[in-house]
DNA sequence: CATAGTCTGTACGGTAGCACACACAAATTG
DNA sequence: CAATTTGTGTGTGCTACCGTACAGACTATG
C-alpha cells in the first residue's frame, strides 16, 4: 500500500481500534476506480468490498419502466456493499462509480471472517448500516418534497466531499439519473446556479465557486444526514 | 402469553432456531397497541422492542417546515426497531401505530444480551436490517416516480397484509402523512377506486372489497419488497 | 481533418399535485 | 340535545416538472 494513502483517509476504518486495523492492513489494496465503471448490478454477490478515499460510489435504482432514482452516495465516510455486513450479500440497485478515484479494496471473505472476531469491526460496520439507513429515508422525504434547485446543491456538496476536491468530472445526464428528473431540467437549475457565480461548468465537469452559499441553498437533509453520521460514527477528520 | 398468541405469527420469531426461540419465550410478552399511539419520537432511545403481530407500525419522517413522508410500515413480517439490533439505539423519526393490534414486546436490554450470544438470532435481525434497507429504498424511487393510486393502493395492500384484516381504521389524512401528500388529494383517489368498487370507506374506516384488482392497479415496488423479504427472510407462513 | 458521438441549451404544450377556501355530515362531548 | 370536533367532498387557479423535439458546440476517433 502506497505510503501517501493511509487507512484513516475511510472513516469507517479510522474508527477502528487500533489492533484491529492493524490485522486488517495486510489485506487491504488500494486500487483505482474510474468514473462509469460499473461495480454491481441488482442481484449480483460481490467478491470485494470497498472503502472509498477520494472517489464517489453511487447508488442507483432502475424501474422496470427505465425511470431511476438515487439511493445513496458513498464516498470515504463509508463503504461499499453494506449488505456485506448484513449478510445478505446481494443488493437489489447498481452501483457505479460516479466519480473516479481511490478505494482501499478487500476480499469479502476476508472481511466476513475478520468481522467476526473482531468486535469493533463488526459494530462500526451495523452502525455504518445504521447510518446508511438514515441516509436513505432522509432521500424519501428530501425527493418528496424539496425543490429540485435545494437536492442539486445537496448533490454537489455530497460529490464535492466525497471527491475531496472543488472541481469534478460529471455530467447532468448522471446528476439527472440520481435525482430522478430529466437531463433538461437539471440543465436549467445548473444554469440558475452559474448565472449567480456559484459553480462553472462545461461537458461534464463541474467547479465549486461558493459552497458557503451552496449550503444556503441547500435544504436541511444535507445537514441532518450528517450529524446522523457523526452521532454515530463521530467526528470526521 | 395467551395461547392463542403463538411467536410463529411474527416471522422474524418463526425464523430463529428452535431452541433460541424457547429461550426468548419467556421474555415475550403480548400487548395490545391502539391506533394512533405514538411508539417513539426521533432520537428517543427505546427500552422495549416490537414484533407485530396484527398491527402495523408506520414510521414517519417530519420536515422542519412540517412536510412527511413515510419510511415504512412495519408488520408481522418485521420489528421495530431495527435500530436496536444494529446498535444505535435511536432512529431519527417518528414511530405510530398505524392500525391497533397486537405485538410481542421485549425489553431492549434482553434483546441486545440474548443476540450478543445467539447467532441465530443475530443473524436474523441483520437480514431484516438488509430488507428494511431495500424496503426504505424502494420508496424513494416509488415515491419519486410512481402515480399516486398506485401508491396509494400499495398503501391499503400493505396496511391489508399487516393488519391481517379486509377492513381496518384508517383515515385519508393519516394515508396522506404516509404518502407525503394532501388530504385533499388521497380523498381523491381514494373515491376513484370506490367509485370501481374496489374498496369502501367512510370516517376512518376502510373495507378492501377487491384484492386482486388492487395489486394490478399497484405498482411493481410493492412486489420487489416482498420479494426481497422472501429471498433474505424465506417465505412467510 | 472529417465524422461521429457526447454534452449542453432552449422551447412548448401538458398534467399531477399544490395552496387555499369552504360546505357538509357523522361522531363525540358537555 | 346542543355544541364542538373530526372526517370527507368539491372547486379554482397555480407551478414545477414532464415529454418531445431539435439545435449548437465541443471532443474523440479514424
Amino acid at each position: 500500500m502506497p505510503h501517501h494513502h493511509n487507512p484513516n483517509q475511510n472513516r469507517l476504518l479510522a474508527a477502528l481500534p487500533p489492533q484491529e486495523l492493524e490485522s486488517l492492513l495486510s489485506h487491504l489494496q488500494v486500487i483505482h476506480l474510474k468514473a462509469g465503471e460499473q461495480l454491481a448490478e441488482p442481484g449480483e454477490c460481490l467478491g470485494h468490498v470497498y472503502f472509498p478515499i477520494d472517489s464517489a460510489i453511487s447508488l442507483l435504482y432502475r424501474l422496470e419502466s427505465g425511470e431511476t432514482a438515487g439511493v445513496a452516495v458513498i464516498g470515504n465516510e463509508g463503504m461499499f456493499s453494506v449488505a456485506q455486513a448484513l449478510g445478505g450479500a446481494a443488493m437489489p440497485y447498481w452501483a457505479t462509480v460516479e466519480t473516479s478515484g481511490h478505494v482501499f479494496q478487500v476480499a469479502a471473505d476476508t472481511l466476513d471472517e475478520m468481522s467476526k472476531c473482531m468486535s469493533g469491526l463488526q459494530h462500526t460496520l451495523l452502525l455504518y448500516a445504521q447510518a446508511s439507513l438514515t441516509q436513505v429515508a432522509q432521500a424519501v422525504v428530501c425527493g418528496k418534497h424539496h425543490s429540485l434547485l435545494n437536492q442539486f446543491c445537496q448533490h454537489l456538496l455530497l460529490i464535492n466531499d466525497k471527491s475531496l476536491s472543488n472541481d469534478f468530472r460529471l455530467t447532468h445526464e448522471a446528476i439527472a439519473n440520481m435525482l430522478g428528473v430529466r437531463r433538461e431540467t437539471i440543465t436549467e437549475v445548473a444554469g440558475e446556479l452559474r448565472d449567480q457565480g456559484l459553480i462553472e461548468y462545461s461537458r461534464g465537469h463541474i467547479k465549486v465557486l461558493d459552497r458557503p452559499q451552496l449550503e444556503k441553498l441547500c435544504c436541511e437533509c444535507y445537514g441532518v444526514v450528517r450529524e446522523e453520521f457523526t452521532r454515530l460514527l463521530g467526528v470526521a477528520q
